[in-house]
DNA sequence: ACCTGAACACCGTTCAAGT
DNA sequence: ACCTGAACACCGTTCAAGT
């Protein structure tokens, strides 16, 4: 029991899972290596030897939140929302989500899921469907937080809840490029 | 003409035409204020007596590159399509603008451009087609700078290119979103 | 009105060296 | 196998002071 610096030996999963609860505290904009290694209790090049650089840590951090979206035969707008929930789910999980699913080519988690819901040969709805998920959820995430943080004046000004209806504009959207009319069908059930 | 530093006296409009063509050759990321003052031969300092802060610079860009984007009756195709080009024109446009778009409240002039193609009562329709809009976008523009800076490397092996079929889907996505059917309806002409 | 110079509190990343 | 310590080349922002 070394009184000043402990060992502290980490591996990949200690250090994602620290770096996913601090993202989650101060967000995407201030989680930086330097302050994840702080959390850590070690110094910012110990990450390096973990991950290659921040990059690699953050596309961990996306795959993670990804990795609890279900993969089900369920009716797309039920899927979709599970997608937006699981993106809601940590701060800034959207905007991260989409950055970093931009750099990959083939398939990402939420992609495998839409193709279940829409069943096979719909791939170019499957992708029109994410790309309108991210969007909508990076914007309207990014939202939330800029109106807590008392960056919006006009907020107060105007006492209207910049989020309202923003749900019933998701619904459409979905409901829109999956081509399904205006009441769910259901396959099973 | 002293020979050393010029007394090099800029006003708003300079600086932020400035920052717009640094931004279309480094992008995003690489543009601080420090370049920027670099490129104006001026110390960092002086970019504050012109913009409070660099969200405020990056703000007035997202507003000029926007700004083109003509307001007409023409079909939705048409008008989503300028914005698209719009976003396009400069590097790394659209995540500007999505950023940017995000912590207002109100209009921006791409919705404004959205319900002038799609008639009044349907703002929520406007909301969705921009939010996919940006989505895509984005999506498509991250994903072409990664492609040419060689951080992909799964693209060189399967030989295909990232982009291809982008175009149908964000045509898909936005007949779909409008409510339109496949042929685009003209309304005048 | 517009800019300099210096400072403050930060960044990501590398690399030899330790254990 | 995993971390330290020091360094390098950067950031955004503030503020007194200059012209």
């Amino acid at each position: 029991m070394s009184p000043d610096h402990n060992p502290a030996r980490h591996d990949r999963d200690s250090v994602a899972r620290a770096a996913l609860a601090l993202l989650d505290e101060v967000g995407l904009a201030d989680l930086s290596m330097r302050r994840i290694a702080a959390r850590l209790e070690v110094q910012p090049s110990a990450l390096y030897w973990h991950f290659a650089n921040k990059q690699e840590l953050l596309a961990e951090l996306a795959d993670r939140i990804t990795a609890r979206i279900p993969v089900t035969d369920d009716d797309v707008l039920t899927t979709a929302r599970s997608i937006r929930d699981a993106l809601f789910a940590y701060r800034d999980g959207a905007e991260l989500v989409l950055s970093t699913y931009a750099l990959r080519l083939g398939s990402s988690h939420a992609q495998i899921a839409l193709e279940a819901s829409l069943g096979p040969q719909s791939t170019d709805r499957a992708t029109a469907l994410l790309h309108f998920i991210l969007g909508h959820t990076t914007l309207a995430q990014l939202r939330m937080h800029a109106e807590s943080h008392g960056a919006a004046a006009a907020a107060a000004a105007e006492e209207i809840d910049p989020t309202a209806g923003l749900d019933s504009v998701f619904d459409l959207g979905v409901v829109a490029i999956a081509g399904i009319s205006a009441s769910q069908p259901r396959d099973r059930a």
